[in-house]
DNA sequence: ACATTCCGGTTGCAGAGTACAACTCGCGAC
DNA sequence: GTCGCGAGTTGTACTCTGCAACCGGAATGT
């Protein structure tokens, strides 16, 4: 199935480009808040607070990269641990406001971004392009797991 | 328009996140290929060869960044300069043959990881998705300039 | 023809991100 | 109580990256 094989093939291509391009942008786009610590901060968000080795599992990272962006974060006040009273091992981590604050806001830019990049789209496509995404990401294991 | 924005909200979402694992995941793929040596090898057999200021430009990358990665490469044996013999300034890049073996190689196996993730997926989904993809990343600036 | 400016590339420096290994401390099982 | 395990921290080392300063060749203007 030739026409199967070379849309796979672009695929690979498009998505490698779009991941290289990533961080640099990134950087870019909001200096205050890497691609690794906007994803952590938004995993707070979503998840309400967490472990660090939570996010260190989810996010494939050794504990020892996420104690130190725990640390940097809370230095820069965007998080705060609180011990777990059940057992003193363990620290909850949740976003404070300036956390949430900063993360809104990085989060508006980012979509602004977004939004003027697929300004001209269809809307049929977005909606189809955000389900193939979906869909994809959700793959267990591959070329990119979690 | 409702579906649009939020379309919009996930293909963001979700393209953050597979940019945030790319490179986990590349290094666990080919650790012998860093994503962005990847990229450059793969640019250079494409074009069948460029200067090192083409490579810096095309990914928003500092030339010195470029320079010793070619550098690297160049010592790992997988690229060779020869140098212009017009303008004595530039010099072009070129695969060897290890590096064109390589590069298939690492190419292989990241073409297979992405074909066993899209496996199920019909083909009429696979060639819009490509599509999709080429569309988004051919914008010229936005989230992740070339 | 010479000076100035431009361009491709390299190098010194600094900082972020990361992993691995060794460590501390608390929890639970035996 | 002791032992092993799990959460987290710290030391160390390495890679990637950008910025700034620099070198040398090319192009341009006077």
């Amino acid at each position: 199935m030739r026409t199967a094989e070379s849309a796979v093939e672009t695929i690979q291509r498009e998505m490698t480009v779009f991941a290289r391009r990533a961080r640099a942008s990134a950087g870019r786009m909001h200096p205050e808040l890497s691609l690794v610590s906007y994803t952590l901060l938004g995993h707070l968000e979503e998840s309400g607070g967490c472990r660090a080795t939570d996010l260190a599992a989810h996010y494939a990272l050794d504990k020892s990269t996420v104690s130190r962006q725990v640390a940097a974060l809370e230095r820069a006040g965007l998080i705060e641990r609180r011990p777990d009273p059940e057992d003193h091992r363990v620290q909850e981590l949740r976003l404070t406001g300036a956390g949430q604050e900063i993360l809104a806001q990085v989060t508006r830019r980012r979509r602004a971004a977004f939004r003027e990049r697929l300004a001209e789209w269809p809307e049929d496509d977005l909606v189809r392009f955000a389900a193939y995404l979906e869909r994809y990401n959700a793959g267990v294991e591959g070329i990119g797991p979690d």
